[in-house]
DNA sequence: CTGTTAGCGCGTTCAA
DNA sequence: TTGAACGCGCTAACAG
């Protein structure tokens, strides 16, 4: 049914560690020998044995990804970096959804490393004991993905979050307003939610302004849990004039809800978030954002996994891309 | 170093035999045996080397996917269905983006049949005789995924674009416009493309209205073509008073094209578009569209493909999911 | 219920 | 430059 190298080797008159060194391009092959073999694997439609070949070599050019949610525009963006790279180097990846869900992002790690995959990009939630103790137990490298462990003992590349929710609340600041909330994620989540939260208070204690915790919503990141946040903050007494998202998805939700209840972005209200997906030039007013390079972090991460997987010494194996903060309509000075 | 069923039979002085018994959930194992099995394993800890398993029983439970651009938000939640679906039955997937690019898909089928997946979700362009050519060197089941091929012999699960279409214009027509533009994909595309343009072609037959080739341009599918599109539209001395798009950015790029040159949506022009994405109703207007159930189409198919593997006779093998027109804001009667 | 024995298809010494 | 032989870690008969 399957030919296999056997049958290859028998067809052209050779032995099948010959057939062997044609595939994987191994000099030490008469000219003439190697032509007779592709003529063979021509005329018999040889198909190599990628498990076979990976049980042999013990290296099987795949990568495991753990990611939250692939329908995520973000996440897919890194995955779209990732797999560019991956792909540039030769490698596939196997795609594992775990929804920042520490039990279901254990038991992938574990599936991919049963799939001898030869190396792991990780992109979850927080970095738990639990988390170290499986990439412990693999002998493949591992990259943290748009996320960090605290004491960064593992390679990672991701942005600096803590000055990015910074330099968007600064913005904010710079232009006068003094009354600023924020719409974050749940503290749970060291890069989105925990280090986004302590910019923000950062930026509002450098500028002598009170932290008041009246003006922060905890959302899950959507849409409508941005309408909701705002809901709130259209009701408090002392209404704020500016409010900065974690995320550009509820940065929209909070501008409509602005806008459904008759006041305007940005002469009433001033809103900016992290992110800049392509949905930020995509709504009016157009959303100001701090950028992150979700591309590019996935692409770096792959780079740096390559690396690691060819044994070859890194510099830095913890990197932070750099963000900047795009100016475009939703926010405007007091 | 790595730890094989071998170290666990000794340590659990038992045959391999026994192990691979225990550890694949044979129930021939007497329940003392299989405990004594189980603390070896995690004394040595054990994992199973899913390669060589796959070796041996030519199984690997793994399935490949080759998708256009997965940082496509459409594309991403079909990939979401199905790797939900994939991870119900124990699957992995390995994903590859391929961009419709004909060259690129029939490469990564290539390195995806080596990898010896169980089954391939094909999710590209138009499939051509030089697909065909692959699939058919390949013993296992493939189905095509939000596309179908013309002579319909693989197995499919998508909706039926050109009534898809079909109903978006004539929704259009209801409401008494009688110049409608369209907005569409390639006409080389036969799922988004071509199709798409026949139900827009044919809704305007049905109805008795003139076809006018100026009132059709080509896009891209993103949000910048819409835009393009749309200012063509505006400078038109037959200007239409609705468009249809085949895309929903390309939709929400008309719109604001539309609102940046002073006019209103949906009192100056009505616009519709396939799609129904979740950024259908994070813009304002909110888009009415046609309703494509992406993560279905992702799930069915995986969950179709399962059944192909397991060799389980499938009643439909063209699956034709429902769409359904949602209306929301950016429709109104002239 | 358990163990023995063949392979699965290929990479890789080691000799020749 | 080539070939023979072994082993990668596991499943799957087949015996017992």
């Amino acid at each position: 049914m399957t030919v296999t190298i056997y049958d290859v080797a028998r067809e052209a008159g050779v032995s099948m560690a010959t057939v062997s060194r044609v595939v994987n391009n191994n000099p030490n092959v008469k000219p003439q020998t190697r032509k007779k073999v592709f003529e063979a694997i021509e005329r018999l439609g040889y198909r190599p044995n990628a498990v076979a070949r990976g049980l042999a070599s013990k290296k099987t050019t795949t990568v495991g990804v753990v990611i939250p949610d692939i329908s995520n525009a973000i996440f897919a963006e890194v995955a779209r970096g990732i797999e560019d790279i991956a792909n540039m180097y030769h490698y596939n990846i196997i795609l594992c959804n775990a929804d920042k869900k520490k039990d279901k992002e254990i038991r992938v790690i574990n599936t991919l490393l049963e799939k001898q995959v030869d190396g792991l990009l990780f992109m979850g939630g927080a970095v738990t004991d639990e988390h170290l103790q499986a990439f412990r137990t693999s002998n493949v490298p591992i990259v943290l993905c748009a996320t960090t462990d605290e004491n960064g003992t593992i390679p990672s590349v991701d942005i600096d979050h803590e000055a990015a929710a910074f330099d968007a609340v600064q913005t904010l600041i710079k232009q006068g307003h003094k009354t600023i909330a924020m719409i974050g994620g749940t503290l749970q989540d060291p890069a989105n939610g925990y280090s986004r939260f302590q910019g923000y208070r950062r930026a509002l204690e450098t500028a002598g302004l009170p932290y008041d915790e009246n003006l922060v919503r905890i959302g899950n990141y959507r849409y409508e849990s941005g309408v909701e946040a705002m809901k709130h903050f259209l009701e408090l007494p002392n209404r704020p004039t500016a409010v900065f998202s974690a995320t550009d998805e509820m940065a929209i939700g909070a501008i409509h809800c602005i806008q459904d209840n008759g006041l305007k972005v940005p002469a009433d209200f001033s809103v900016i978030s992290v992110d800049n997906s392509r949905m930020a030039s995509m709504v009016r007013p157009q959303l100001s954002a701090v950028a992150q390079p979700m591309y590019d972090i996935g692409a770096v991460s792959m780079r740096l996994l390559t690396k690691l997987m060819k044994k070859e010494t890194v510099e830095q194996a913890k990197v932070v891309l750099p963000h900047e903060v795009v100016m475009r309509q939703s926010v405007g000075s007091l």
